[in-house]
DNA sequence: GTCTATACAATGATAGAC
DNA sequence: GTCTATCATTGTATAGAC
C-alpha cells in the first residue's frame, strides 16, 4: 500500500472522538486534531469537507444502502414488508464497531449543537432516499412519506436501544421491536378513531 | 424609535436574500450583506449567531407556537385534533409577509447544501417540540412520535403548496388539505392489510 | 441598548513540491 | 497521498461611541 500509514480516515475518527471527548468539540481544532493522528490540517481537509463530516464518515452509503433493500425486495411485498427490507438493509450496512463508536459519539451530539445539525442533517438524508424508494414501489408519495418516517423513526430508536445493550443482542432485533410498536401504536391510533 | 434606522434584522434579511440570490451563497460575504444593509460586520454577528442564521429568524417562534397549540387544545381533543391545533397555531404564527420571502428562499435552499442543513435542523426541532407536546397530551411517546411527523410533513407541504399559489388562499387550508390527505393515506395503508 | 473599530483565532481553500 | 505556505472568510472578544 505504500509510504504512508494505512487508514487515514480510521485514524482521524479515532483521533477526533479521543480529543471532542476530553476538550470539547470547540476547544479542538482541527489542526490538533490532524496531527494526533500523525497528519496535518491539510491532509485533513482533502479527506473531509469540514471538521464534522470525520465524526459522520461512511453514513452517506446508509443512503444508498436503504434504497437497495427496498428495492431488492420481493414484487409481491406489502408496503410494511418494504420498509422492513430498507431498514433491514440499514442494519446490514453496519460495521459491528459501531456499536463502540456509537457510544461514545452520543455525548458528542448531547453537548454540540453543531454536531446534532449535522447528524439531523444525515439522518434526513435517509429518510429522503427511503420516501423516494418507496414512493416508486407504491406510487403513493404519501403513504411513501408516512412509512420512511416510520421505518427511520424504528431504525434510530432501535440503534439506540442496541447500543446500550452489551453487543450480544442484533441490531435488527431492536430494530425490529420498534418497527412492531410503531405498528402497534398506529393501529390503537385508527381503533380509537 | 431613537438614533438608528429601525429593524436591522429585517433589513439584513432583504440584503442577504437579494445578494444570495444574485451571486450565490458562498460568493456573498458577511461584510458586504452588513454593508448592503447599512450596517457592519460586527453589528451583523451581533444579531445573529452565524451567516446562514439570517435568513431563518423568527423560526424559533414556531417551536413555541407549535407547544402553545397543543396545550390550549381542548381537554377532550382526540389525538387528530391535538395535531391540528399544533399545526393551526403554527400557522397563525407566520407573517404574511413569508409568502413572499418563502418565493425567494426556495431557490436558495434547492442551491445551496448549507442551508438546507439549517433549514432541516429547524423543521427537526418543531417537530421535537410537537413530538413532546403530544406526548404530554397522550401518554403514548410512539403515538406522538407518528403524529408528530405527520403533522409536521403536513405544515410543510401546505407550506409548499400555499407558496405556489398568488396568496389569496389562506396557509391554514392548504395545511389542512394535506392533513386530510395524510389521514386518508394512512386509513388506506391499514385497510389493505 | 444599539452600533462601530480593531484585533484575533480558527476554518477551509488553493498552489506547488515530494 | 502528503506536506508547506499562504490566503480569504467566518465568527469572537474587547473596547468604546452615541
Amino acid at each position: 500500500m505504500g509510504r504512508w500509514e494505512p487508514d487515514a480516515r480510521g485514524r482521524l475518527l479515532r483521533a477526533a472522538i479521543e480529543l471532542f471527548t476530553e476538550h470539547g468539540y470547540d476547544a479542538t481544532t482541527a489542526a490538533r486534531i490532524a496531527a494526533h493522528a500523525g497528519l496535518t490540517k491539510t491532509t485533513l481537509f482533502r479527506h473531509f469537507a469540514d471538521k464534522r463530516e470525520i465524526l459522520f464518515q461512511g453514513q452517506d452509503a446508509l443512503v444508498a444502502a436503504v434504497v437497495a433493500g427496498v428495492v431488492a425486495a420481493p414484487a409481491d411485498a406489502a408496503p410494511a414488508e418494504l420498509v422492513r427490507a430498507g431498514v433491514a438493509s440499514l442494519c446490514a450496512a453496519h460495521a459491528d464497531d459501531l456499536h463502540d463508536v456509537g457510544r461514545l459519539l452520543d455525548p458528542l451530539l448531547a453537548a454540540t449543537p453543531e454536531l446534532r445539525e449535522r447528524a439531523t442533517f444525515k439522518r434526513s438524508a435517509i429518510t429522503e432516499a427511503l420516501e423516494g424508494a418507496l414512493a416508486d414501489r407504491l406510487g403513493d408519495p404519501r403513504q411513501a412519506g408516512l412509512l420512511a418516517d416510520v421505518g427511520v423513526r424504528a431504525y434510530y430508536e432501535g440503534y439506540a436501544a442496541w447500543m446500550l445493550g452489551d453487543g450480544s443482542n442484533a441490531l435488527l432485533d431492536s430494530v425490529d421491536d420498534e418497527l412492531a410498536a410503531y405498528e402497534s401504536a398506529s393501529r390503537r391510533l385508527h381503533d380509537d378513531d
